[in-house]
DNA sequence: GGTGTGACTACAT
DNA sequence: GATGTAGCCACAC
């Protein structure tokens, strides 16, 4: 495997996307730049290298994922899902969690695409 | 130690 | 909206 990041704290920078990813509700996606914004920077990465790369680092840690992480429900940013092995059977996937693709098999992120916060449903009485 | 490349994104044209 | 380009990390060869 490709695996553009081995160093130990890469290795922690997976287990965080993999932490967050398995926090995406079914029926839910999220990008690769909107996962990256969740999670800080490594120690000594720079805030600016770390914004243009962090996506590509999200996609290593899809890479090599266990396989109790639903990989599936990461896109890219146009909502679509990113071409590899194993595309095909993402697709299937997501459609089985409820998700729907257009006629271009893009996915509407304003209907399926993931705030970051499953746990707040109710926009009202919760905190605030 | 230079070069290519990877499941990306944002901005410009 | 579809292309083209810049951004700039870590690894394999």
């Amino acid at each position: 495997m490709p695996s553009f990041s081995s160093p130990p704290n890469q290795q922690n920078y997976y287990e965080e996307v993999w932490m967050i990813v398995r926090k995406i509700p079914r029926g839910k996606v999220a990008t690769y730049g909107q996962i990256a914004k969740m999670i800080p920077p490594p120690n000594g990465v720079d805030i600016e290298a770390y914004k243009a790369f962090a996506p590509r680092w999200v996609g290593g840690a899809m890479a090599n994922c266990p396989d109790d992480v639903p990989w599936q429900r990461v896109i890219n940013s146009k909502g679509e899902i990113s071409e590899r092995q194993g595309a095909e059977r993402q697709r299937l996937l997501l459609e089985d969690e409820g998700v729907k693709f257009d006629a271009k098999n893009k996915i509407d992120l304003k209907i399926f695409g993931w705030s970051g916060n499953d746990d707040a449903q109710p926009i009202q009485s919760k905190l605030f």
